[in-house]
DNA sequence: CATGAATGAGGGTTCATTCAT
DNA sequence: GATGAATGAACCCTCATTCAT
């Protein structure tokens, strides 16, 4: 492993564990085993180290938004496969996940924010492109894609969360999975 | 206005747009136009002016929990109350939603989190609670008061949230409101 | 007993055990259960404080030096007499005695040295004139009366402080004593 | 001369002269023309530099105890021999002997006593293993080891005090701190 | 006499960052 | 690529003290 995975790598983990705000740079280096310049030569700053880790881990999470999301007749398999492989996705980063949901909830004013912004709009497009192309075919969801989208969101995180907190991220099966589908299904036809 | 509630309105905006870590308390006092060791005076710590505010609004907020959930037959008109009630709430203090959200999206190990989890731990209390009572009445509900409480919460600050993002809070009014909770019970009953 | 003294006594305390620099008022007046604007209106400061202390105890002590320092022939037996009664003080007083001495080690340009200075000016001029009494009887000391008061007071010091850090003050019977006397007289009339 | 080095001997110079308690480290460090973060760099506190201050002169100081306390039968040319380098050591580096003073009869609780406590203690522990290889050769001896090592360092420091206070260091001259043996061992053997 | 509230100045410490080597 | 050393700015907090009540 390079050094600068490395740094990523401790990053996410202390990032995720005690916050962006909270974790000095120092105690990253320190922690790794390098210096500080070590880690201005490979990322520039705290926030290039961040949007690193966007890079590597944000764009494994975005592929799931590009290749999971397609609609072909049934609605409800689409979104099954699309649930199951963005919980897959968290099972196996979950650290990165969690500063993710960290940095989004985090001040509109904060640097953090406004890295993490660009990542998170793109996510939510790619929602809202399928749910547009679900309402070519269901015209009555045709005003709501937008909430669809965040709500399809909102619903997975709790749900994630949730286990999460309790400590249970395994049990997470995806049998379990289809039911968070119904319950948002419901809803939207609702 | 004394000195302590201007202390504390402020601290509550500037925690809230900036970020409880990002916010220095000299930032604070410059604003109000009083010194540090008068914010000291009042409460002790940085961490007592959070305190304080989890005190002040924060109490109120539990009052909802306290005072609008009650279960007489009509789960549908139940929560209905509720959550309009929950809304009203954050449409008068957007500012200590924010904080509120974001404190708890926090991460564990940090000192914002350890002084927002017992408040809480009480509010999903609270909806257990009320969720048992109901599930007396609706026996196949048993084994998921806890899971109600977290999708309950969850689902409404998704859409307070979409609705804060998008600029327009007062557009939500009561009818949309109960959308949210047919939204829910869909799920709850599927 | 009153506020005054109650204050005074708390302060000897917590001067000598964790330092007059170290010690804050705030501290103070919360342990005696006072405000600060009550210990500033009796004592005007902090350095006000600390030479009521030095009046309160430390006229007891120079009395010592009044009292019981009087040579009518027998140098030993005079000598034995005003040991015995400083030790006794030392006894009755341990706090006081740890608080003059760090206070007399303190540094030359510090608040408290200045305030303690002329305390401990008084104290050897008044041995430096009974050791000039007693030279008039042993013209061979004549030359050695400064040296002598410095010389019997560090002696005793270190016999004080020597049996306080083995935590064994009541060990120091009358008869003990009587050994200091004559090894600082062996040492003068070497 | 390094930074480390010259920030190590204006905190020598300061603590001494104002106390460890009263100087602050903003002082230090404008006076030598650096900043905080490189006196933090090098020590990693105020008690930090302390420390470093007591390993620099201070093992110094010890190896005094070490090279110069050695019996071969001539009890006093033993002393002589040791009071001398001692009083040598305290001539090149007074401020250094002064801070030591300080450092010692400082407050119990107090933070610097914790420092300087083990290095003291090495220091008696070093004489009395002298004084109890004595006591082989004068059995009258064997019980007085402990107050001797006590006596001796109090002796030797009241001395240096004493003309330190008079501003006459330099005035102590070999031949006189013989005159200091004499009075040690007249104490000793009375 | 006693109090709650306020203050200017400074405490020690850490932040992200940069430089010469 | 990597390092030790250095920095300006900011951190939270506490000091002795004072004022109006």
């Amino acid at each position: 492993m390079t050094v600068k995975n490395e740094i990523i790598a401790k990053a996410v983990e202390l990032f995720a564990k005690e916050g962006y705000e909270n974790t000095g740079v120092t105690r990253i280096v320190t922690e790794v085993g390098v210096t500080k310049p070590s880690l201005y030569h490979h990322f520039g700053s705290k926030e290039g180290l961040l949007s690193s880790i966007l890079e590597v881990y944000g764009n494994q999470f975005i592929d799931i938004f590009k290749d999971e999301l397609h609609y072909s007749g049934d609605l409800s398999y689409a979104i099954d496969c699309f649930v199951i492989a963005y919980i897959r996705f968290v099972k196996r980063y979950p650290m990165f996940f969690r500063l993710y949901k960290q940095l989004y909830q985090s001040p509109v004013e904060s640097d953090s924010y406004r890295i993490v912004k660009p990542f998170y709009k793109q996510l939510l497009m790619r929602l809202e492109l399928f749910f547009t192309e679900v309402a070519n075919h269901h015209t009555n969801l045709k005003t709501k894609t937008t909430w669809m989208s965040y709500s399809l969101l909102g619903l997975m995180d709790t749900y994630i969360i949730h286990h999460m907190t309790l400590g249970s991220l395994k049990d997470l099966e995806d049998e379990k999975c289809r039911q968070v589908v119904k319950q948002f299904l419901y809803g939207v036809f609702a």
